[in-house]
DNA sequence: TTGAAAGCGTTACCAA
DNA sequence: TTGGTAACGCTTTCAA
């Protein structure tokens, strides 16, 4: 409460030069006193603390990053802005980043590959620091820099061919894990609905699904399908498919919530009961799971913290005093509801 | 494709005194050129044009805050940063800030005053430049500052008491159109949901809704209550109360989309059939809307819209040249879904 | 129309 | 342990 009669401060911005006069010490001292340094005794750290704390003086970010020839900014690319999944990531990478004093911002691509090196360009003209991947991939354009592979991490989606450090969930120990989960409760005609084969995640859930069939002896009745595309119509379209040949499982694991939810309508819309003629999983757990009748049994992905742990394996990555961050998982977890569990398996 | 076999620029950061070298003139007229100001020659501007475009320069933004004695930051502050419909506010704001080479950062208050507070520093000791509220009221601090009515817009939630530029969508010309579609439906015993009366919202909205049953006549049937809290859990308790003296209305429109799921949840509990027995409306038109079971009749607003005009508006009115903005609304548009249509009312 | 130079607020080097 | 000062890259005023 103290100071707030001091007329001066509500008109201008003060800067490490006041405070100096203020504590009666040089700026150099303030500087040093602000990062810590051990070259300042206890007592002058003290002085200087209170009066920044009276002042509510913050430092001014744009003149330390000029001084320190950084930009102070991190770009996050990825594929598709309006999916919520992603939303969440960066709100992980923002959390992270701002206890550093930068900055994020956001690009978006669409999938296409022309943005992607558009806004690389980014990274190798120097506007900003560092480049958080989710699209899957390096553009080309940087490899040309020398250190890029200390300036890019990737997460949610591993990127190929290139050793860049990558933060996501283990995606072969999840589809195990839900795929467990639906043979535990009875289940033998059970199919798997898998996201577009480009990606290696959809890749890796489709494999853990056939592993696990094979293990428990179920491979004669694995039937896999792939949906044409991520979203609920692909769902839609990869479930009609499914359901053509006459041959209906008792349970259908699906590659993501949204794809899971196009099936749970294509099947409905042919009269299924859905859970209890036929149960679906997902994978994702977006906000809609929970909400949906029924809600959906699926993969909590924490994908803020993916975020978050993201952002500070590129911090670190971009400190060249430190070494070079190893790829990390995070833990999912699986979240059973009524779409597998509401009736019980034949 | 020019200058690909340049190796400087793989190495180090061009500055401007590198391309005022290349072009063989000073600094100083770079910097006008960049500006376009009119005291630089049309062939000069072309030739500097042609360098920047080949060495892919991009000017330093610190240094250029810094000489703008500005931070080139704008502060969103929103109540819930896990709702998704204040993240997509947040994405238009990232879109028009951008445009404009500024940078956004976002502050979660958890509908807590002190965080409010804390915040509204930010702006006060100049870390930022502007405020964009979500929040619905203005935090006391900044008040202090003499330009504060020029540094903040509210957008989504209008602030009271304050003169502040404010952009939304117009809730009771929305109230009225969700209402009026209910009766040309013909139904008569139609009751309202509110979401929390603190909000001048949610006021506004059920005003809209006392006001057409009024002018159709149906004044006697209207029957009001109040959800209270914002979410699906508030939507299912206001149901209940709804339900619990045994006269259901034919239709229940809802404050928001999420109280209208929880409240369908709460109806389907105890056997209505939901839109057969009673139709339902929300109001925001977020995702989970449009796939559920029946998709929810609402009215869409635009967020991310609403989200770029807000920042446009704190833009100019930063500009002291320019005039103050003034509050505006944006249109809204009445979605119809099978929660209302998938049956004739009676 | 163009050039020279001061200054924005911070950090780090060199002296004291 | 502390102080003085040059430098970061840009914009703008003043001169030419």
């Amino acid at each position: 409460m103290s100071g707030r009669d001091k007329k001066q401060q509500e008109r201008k911005r003060l800067k490490m030069a006041d405070i100096a006069r203020i504590a009666g010490v040089d700026v150099s001292t303030i500087s040093r006193a602000l990062a810590d340094s051990p070259r300042v005794t206890a007592e002058t750290k003290e002085r200087i603390r209170k009066v920044v704390a009276e002042t509510g003086y913050v430092v001014n970010h744009n003149a330390r990053q000029l001084r320190a020839q950084r930009t102070g900014l991190i770009l996050v690319m990825l594929p598709n802005i309006a999916s919520s999944s992603f939303a969440e990531v960066v709100l992980g990478v923002e959390d992270a980043v701002r206890e550093e004093g930068l900055n994020v911002v956001v690009g978006n691509t669409q999938y296409d590959a022309g943005r992607e090196q558009v806004l690389a360009n980014q990274l190798v003209t120097g506007a900003v620091d560092g480049l958080i991947l989710i699209t899957g991939r390096v553009p080309p354009v940087v490899t040309e820099m020398a250190d890029f592979d200390r300036r890019i991490v990737a997460v949610s989606r591993p990127v190929e061919g290139h050793d860049i450090p990558f933060v996501s969930i283990d995606n072969l120990a999840a589809g195990r894990t839900i795929a467990e989960h639906i043979v535990s409760l009875g289940h033998k005609k059970i199919a798997h609905l898998a996201g577009p084969l480009e990606s290696p995640v959809f890749r890796a859930r489709r494999d853990s699904y056939l592993a696990v069939m094979q293990q428990v002896g179920l491979s004669d009745l694995a039937r896999t399908f792939v949906a044409p595309s991520y979203d609920l119509e692909g769902g839609r379209l990869g479930m009609q498919e499914m359901l053509a040949d006459g041959q209906h499982p008792t349970a259908v694991i699906c590659g993501s919530d949204e794809i899971a939810i196009g099936a749970m309508q294509a099947a409905r819309a042919v009269g299924i009961a859905v859970p209890q003629d036929m149960a679906f999983s997902g994978f994702d757990d977006v906000a809609i799971s929970e909400a949906y009748e029924p809600p959906l049994t699926t993969i909590r992905i924490p994908r803020r913290k993916i975020g978050e742990r993201g952002a500070r394996m590129l911090l670190q990555s971009l400190d060249i005093r430190k070494p070079r961050p190893r790829s990390r998982t995070v833990d999912y977890e699986l979240i059973e509801r009524a779409s597998t569990t509401g009736t019980t398996a034949r």
